[in-house]
RNA sequence: GGGCGAUUAGCUCAGUUGGUAGAGCAAUCCGUUUACACCGGAAAGGUCGCAGGUUCGAGUCCUGCAUCGCCCACCA
């Protein structure tokens, strides 16, 4: 026997030994595993992509718990035999990582981006992604997962790149993209838009103010936001209301707290008679809901703050101040004047950028949009529901791929909350004013019209004198939008593309149904014509044991490469994956961590007894089963039922729970204890059945629990008698087609 | 305002189509004779949030309510 067997299992001393065994067999590669016979050439795909996760840092436990339930299902797969492909990736994560490297950079050598230039920055920022992708790759590795490094993308390399530019024509050409002046959700602190998904609203007590305009003015308004009060245009009250009927079309020019303001009576459905005074104060270029009643009644737009957040009128009083002290003046100058009727406080829900903190600014700028209505006809459609040559539109395509489950989503109730955001999604701003990302491929040429320059747009920049390149950047969301299918080489047909998109399953958290797989839908669908992937599986957010959020200032983070060093990854990945069903939280202690450390262990020996008691035994040569053998065989069969049933059907928490109490509480305590008097005592034929039967089980159970302990499971195996390939690529042991184990 | 989820043993959670409540951890007791103390055995612990209803039978289905949590929404 292995001398190693004779010490307790200690994980620190095989992980990295087997993970090296594993990449350098290379049969992580599906087709490195048809080329040595392990995967039949044309055997059913199975394809996942990595949620590539962002190089702004390092990987967290949420990481490791989707790393844990992605390599279950890609090393089941593996057992089936299916060609299996996972690949591996990261996100360049635009404005999160370039507003670290800002940081940093200021805490640092006390710099801006500015000092530095455009240039110089992005090196800076290179430099930091490339440090964190390393560690990335590496914690990936420590997990053990089973993924195809060969084919590692990043969201912002050449590949993907050429990928997003296709992609941008394509919608650029079909008019699905547009350039456009609207109010869009301006980032103070970030210095750029952001799209309404990165909105991130915060509960805080406000002054909601009542007052007139001026002392003739008929009716008294209300607002919270005194100061962009400057920049209204009308004032809109409900059409059936009795009490403003008579005042609808009139128009009204006073001076207000300094700066001169004309603003036109106007009727709209939108308006709440109960709530305030029934009369809203109409404000176009700072609100999105008024730039729509504007819209309504052709309103003009009046810009008065700046993207700076700081007043941009002449009023001397005003020009120039912050927002907030804005605020103040006008409430005092209201007050002085005998114009404030009320002030209350509030509940309000104000509006924060996702990334910086920053409160939202609503300003009109001109901005790149993708049109989410506009119809357009779709080449080539495998979408039920739309055949190709049809009319269509994005919100279309969308709608079609979740419905007749041609996208499967675990759990179902998030098809609900994925229509409701279909229901409500407006044009999708894709132009961020930061320079870390890929750059808009859109070119500018002045002409004789100085508000109307020439515009190109073309893979590469256009020919001839005068061109610029726009100055912004797209959206982190549109290169990941395409990551199904980017990271198997489109736009080019290739043989990947073929064999594995629409990929088999997407497992990702919830919390990024709308920016990432409501993207990858719109994406897949309108470029390919096909979905990007058939089932969906939403993991839950993992929390501390008290079920609070894991977060720095807290202190409460599991880092989990201190307890894979700690408690080992095989420990780790089942304290994961068992009491974690989809769509729901879970929790995660050390304690729970350390009780798998123990199965672990508690394999460890039984491998060792059951060697130790087998030594002239081989599981090819089966001798007649005693009863009691044949009966525990049945057991562990049905256990083996079980398990892969529930594994097809994404219940990993249960098949995991129910190999661990197998083994554990039925082979070990059970089947185990009682050979041994069998084995002492016994005849020679009850004697022989029994010892089969031992390595029969222990066997078998290694692989059923190798895809949630890779490492023990394979340095056990590779202990084994006769055994000299990896049990990675070991056949499943239960096949659903014959009924029985295999 | 709309929607969703949770509520089962002290703690964390199972309970997949309705058939007399389960596991792990913790706590209690016993046990170290030849895989493992990172162990084994035993016992204990729940009117399944509340109130109705459907059913021969409900933790499981329906209705209402409560508490906690989450998401969405342009109520100024």
């Amino acid at each position: 026997m292995n001398e190693k067997l004779l010490k307790p299992y200690n994980p620190q001393e095989t992980e990295d030994a087997i993970y090296k065994k594993w990449e350098e067999s290379g049969l992580f590669n599906p087709d490195i595993s048809i080329q040595k016979g392990f995967t039949d050439a044309d055997a059913e795909p199975f394809s996942i992509v990595l949620p590539p996760p962002n190089v702004t840092g390092t990987l967290h436990i949420g990481h490791a718990s989707m790393l844990a339930i992605e390599d279950i299902m890609v090393r089941y797969s593996r057992m089936k035999g299916k060609r299996t492909l996972w690949i591996p990736g990261t996100d360049h994560a635009a404005i999160a990582t370039q507003s670290k490297v800002e940081k940093d950079l200021e805490k640092s050598e006390g710099k801006r981006k500015h000092d530095l230039g455009r240039d110089e920055f992005l090196k800076r920022v290179e430099q930091f992604a490339q440090n964190s992708h390393d560690t990335i790759v590496s914690q990936i590795k420590k997990m053990g997962s089973s993924i195809d490094w060969s084919r590692e993308a990043y969201t912002l390399d050449k590949e993907r790149n050429f990928a997003v530019r296709t992609a941008f024509k394509r919608m650029y050409d079909d008019k699905l993209i547009y350039r456009g002046f609207k109010v869009i959700n301006w980032d103070p602190k970030g210095q750029t838009t952001i799209s309404d998904d990165e909105i991130v609203y915060v509960e805080r007590k406000a002054k909601l103010y009542t007052f007139k305009y001026s002392k003739d003015f008929p009716i008294s308004i209300s607002t919270t936001r005194p100061e962009t009060k400057v920049g209204d245009t009308a004032v809109a009250v409900h059409p059936s209301d009795e009490r403003y009927k008579q005042y609808v079309g009139k128009e009204y020019s006073f001076d207000f707290a300094g700066e001169p303001v004309t603003v036109k009576i106007v009727a709209d459905e939108s308006v709440d008679k109960d709530f305030g005074t029934g009369a809203l104060g109409v404000t176009p270029a700072h609100s999105l809901v008024d730039a729509g009643i504007a819209e309504r009644h052709n309103l003009p737009m009046k810009q008065v703050i700046s993207e700076f957040a700081k007043m941009n009128v002449e009023a001397k009083n005003l020009k120039g101040k912050k927002v907030a002290e804005a605020r103040e003046i006008i409430v005092e100058w209201l007050r002085t004047e005998g114009l404030l009727e009320d002030e209350k406080e509030i509940d309000q829900n104000i509006a924060t950028a996702e990334r910086t903190g920053g409160i939202i600014e609503p300003l009109p700028k001109l901005q790149w949009f993708i049109d989410v209505n506009k119809k357009f006809t779709i080449p080539h459609s495998e979408i039920s529901g739309i055949s190709s040559g049809s009319v269509t539109s994005l919100k279309e395509l969308m709608r079609a791929a979740v419905a007749d489950n041609q996208i499967k989503i675990i759990p179902d109730r998030f098809v609900k909350v994925y229509y409701s955001w279909i229901d409500n999604l407006h044009d999708w701003c894709i132009s961020r004013q930061i320079w870390f990302g890929h750059r808009i491929p859109i070119w500018y040429r002045s002409t004789s019209d100085t508000a109307h320059p020439e515009v190109y747009n073309g893979m590469e920049a256009p020919e001839g004198n005068g061109w610029t390149h726009d100055e912004d950047t797209l959206d982190t969301w549109f290169s990941s939008g395409l990551w199904t299918f980017s990271t198997l080489g489109w736009p080019n047909k290739t043989k990947d593309l073929e064999t594995y998109h629409p990929t088999t399953v997407l497992e990702t958290g919830y919390d990024i149904i709308f920016f990432w797989v409501a993207r990858m839908i719109l994406m897949s669908t309108y470029l390919l014509g096909e979905v990007p992937f058939k089932t969906v599986y939403f993991h839950g957010l993992v929390r501390d044991a008290k079920g609070a959020k894991m977060s720095k200032s807290l202190g409460n983070i599991i880092d989990p490469l201190d307890m894979i060093a700690k408690y080992g990854a095989d420990a780790v990945r089942l304290s994961l994956i068992i009491g974690t069903g989809p769509g729901n939280d879970s929790k995660l202690s050390e304690d729970k961590i350390k009780a798998y450390k123990h199965f672990a262990n508690k394999i460890w020996n039984a491998a060792r007894f059951v060697l130790s008691m087998t030594e002239n035994t081989s599981v090819a040569e089966k001798p007649d089963l005693a009863e009691k053998d044949a009966e525990a065989i049945r057991v562990f069969q049905d256990t083996l039922k079980d398990t892969s049933s529930d594994i097809e059907s994404y219940r990993f928490y249960l098949a995991g729970e129910k190999l661990y109490h197998y083994f554990w509480h039925t082979f070990a305590d059970i089947v185990l204890e009682e050979s041994k008097s069998t084995i002492y005592n016994g005849d020679e034929a009850s004697k022989k059945s029994a010892q089969w039967t031992l390595l029969h089980i222990l066997t078998e159970s290694l692989k059923a629990l190798h895809p949630f302990m890779p490492f023990v499971t394979e340095e056990i195996w590779s202990m084994m008698p006769g055994t000299d390939t990896l049990l990675m690529v070991e056949k499943w042991p239960f096949d659903k087609a014959q009924g029985e184990p295999s």
